[in-house]
DNA sequence: CTCTTTCGATACATCGATGTATCCGATACA
DNA sequence: TGTATCGGATACATCGATGTATCGAAAGAG
């Protein structure tokens, strides 16, 4: 062979992928901050010896992790919004958006703590950028084929701009589930946000689950 | 006396505040999660002993360095909010809020940390929500005296749900600023997206800075 | 000015986390 | 199936952070 390939693969994939899993469990429930190398270890059943041959510090791992998951969030929307809709609507890809984004709080905790990471070094800021530029264009794709249907606001510039509005009321939204705990209220709360932001203030909001009433 | 007064504090305080300030460098540089007690001792020129006279844990100390500066920023804002502009308009209001808001990048850095450590501790989630609910409160209220010289849209529900959508843009934009450290950009766009949300879709958008044409 | 109380410094003991070196069992390949 | 290599466990050394107990000095009260 031209490369010195590795001849195991198949134990090290296997242990590697529950320390990952171990991982995201761990700093879900305490923090990255707050946990050890030997915490996540104990959780998945290993010891540290498994670590240190699969990883070189703690922060790797947190680096791997992240893409990992954030490869697996990207390729949901994009799915979620790669399907059209009936109508090509807004409202219907509003609710679809919402619904993914939305789903895993364990996940907006530990994205959380790797935005904290990121704001102190440039390299983690870089991987972070390129996630939401990926959920950005996904999002962009999907207000041009909306487009016509359904007439943006001239206040947020062009369509790319209004992607930008739709990741800051995702990540606005964000904070406050992560202090009050309450998905529903988040959901509806990012649905009535994005309908303000990409229909026109004229048009009536649309209320699917009938959160206005209630 | 009745209590049992302290008979010594000037001392006290001064090196409590001195603490406080310290922490606010360092966990700002580094992250609170990555600084010990004595890294904080260090920068403010004082032993650990020092630091156990005046708190018990760093949580404590990080606790008491939020509540100080979160009185502080909610005055700010309330001020800057209470001033009556000659129109009473709200895009004058989004920018002074704005001005205000992201005023300081180490702030958004330590509050961004505490918002990390909330999500863990519902004790510290409530002195976080408190915090937001002054902010609102100032907000509805300038929002109120605003009705009336513009309109605002109906998505949003009542006075309240617009306070809540300012604060949820407020908290987006900070998450970009702190991946990309653009404070001229944050302001900006945080301008764009308040007058997207508070503002009519038909209207013209509020450009003070000509950031559109440039 | 003296005295008492308190505040912060110093020294010490302890604990936990880290990293490494080494060893044994597992696994892929002939 | 034999075997050479790899992966994870174990043991050890080290380092840093924490908390406490004690001491000297500063500052308010009289």
């Amino acid at each position: 062979m031209e490369e010195t390939a590795k001849r195991v693969t198949r134990r090290r994939l296997r242990t590697r992928a529950r320390l990952l899993q171990a991982a995201f469990e761990v700093f879900a429930a305490k923090g990255f901050g707050r946990v050890s190398i030997e915490e996540v270890c104990e959780a998945a059943g290993f010891s540290r010896g498994a670590f240190y041959s699969n990883f070189a510090t703690l922060d790797e791992l947190f680096f791997a992790l992240y893409q990992e998951r954030a490869d697996l969030i990207a390729a949901q929307v994009t799915e979620a919004l790669a399907q059209d809709g009936p109508g090509l609507d807004v409202p219907t890809a509003v609710d679809r958006v919402t619904e993914v984004l939305l789903l895993d709080v364990d996940w907006l905790l530990v994205k959380t703590d790797f935005l904290v990471h990121a704001a102190r070094d440039p390299e983690t800021a870089r991987a972070l950028l390129d996630h939401r530029a990926r959920l950005r264009g996904a999002i962009s794709d999907r207000l041009c084929r909306a487009r016509g249907h359904t007439e943006l606001p001239a206040v947020l510039g062009d369509v790319d701009g209004a992607a930008h509005a739709v990741v800051a009321a995702y990540d606005g939204v964000t904070v406050q589930l992560l202090l009050d705990k309450d998905v529903d209220a988040a959901r509806a709360w990012l649905g009535q946000l994005l309908t303000a932001l990409l229909t026109d203030g004229s048009r009536t909001p649309h209320d699917p689950a009938g959160t206005t009433t209630a």
